[in-house]
DNA sequence: GTTTAAAGGAGAAAAATTATCTATAATCTT
DNA sequence: AAGATTATAGATAATTTTTCTCCTTTAAAC
């Protein structure tokens, strides 16, 4: 039995070839739109509906196996669950990736500044990649 | 002609009632979503229709005299374009806030830690306000 | 292997968003 | 200020996105 497998289980969600495909798609990838996800999943799964990948994603962001992260002026894309992290986005090339990044002054400047109590920090830094200067 | 007409002008857009009443919420509310801003539009111009609200609301997003704030877990909401802030957001009672974070620092540090022409930061502190401890 | 509870697929339904068309209103021109 | 021009509002249809229903199949438990 492979990870995934134990850890859908843990997450209380049965371990369908379909379920492990898309978190394999999301390993692999490291974010997808639903579209993108579909598009992939249907070459492995010639019948897949798209009420199975919505209902999964669903489901897995209910469990918080995965997460969705919200884009300016693009869809959503999902990734696993992993340590708390922000993102950056080509603009031009409308790649995401991971970056690691210490929030904490500026998560207590702000607690402190607005008396908030704050739990999550999404923070997402558009720009030009790279590759597409 | 008061303000918002020529800001209107200023961006090619007609000052139509409608118009100057969607700037006039947003201004009043600070952030709204389309939902909120149909519901409070409806009572000034009952017969208003829910497209008006989207074919306005993309317009003034395309001539960047307002802006699109996407939150986790909710719908997106709107408001005036004005100078570059954060926002938090309250997840018990839903009360968005702007706040003024120095975020140059951290721009820079992943600037150069990805090699990466950073344009624009986008945050969203959620977690619990003083009101709702 | 049998049982049972969950999940998949097909398609309908609902919700959200955009497009089309025509009358009207805002702005421009003079 | 009046008429010409152009953009916009509203009604509705169309499209897109997301969710739901129903029935069959499959994973997991025993």
């Amino acid at each position: 039995m492979n990870n995934y497998t134990q850890m859908l289980r843990n997450h209380n969600l049965k371990a369908t070839p379909q379920r492990l495909a898309i978190v394999d798609m999301l390993y692999m990838h490291g974010h997808m739109s639903i579209d993108a996800l579909y598009e992939v999943m249907i070459k492995r799964f010639s019948s897949i509906s798209l009420a199975t990948i919505y209902k999964n994603i669903n489901l897995m962001l209910e469990n918080t196996f995965i997460q969705e992260v919200k884009l300016p002026n693009f869809k959503s894309v999902y990734e696993l669950t992993k340590e708390s992290h922000s993102h950056t986005m080509c603009e031009k090339c409308g790649k995401i990736n991971d970056i690691n990044l210490d929030l904490d002054a500026i998560v207590n400047t702000a607690s402190t500044l607005k008396n908030f109590e704050i739990t999550k920090a999404d923070l997402v830094l558009s720009g030009v990649c790279k590759n597409c200067v």
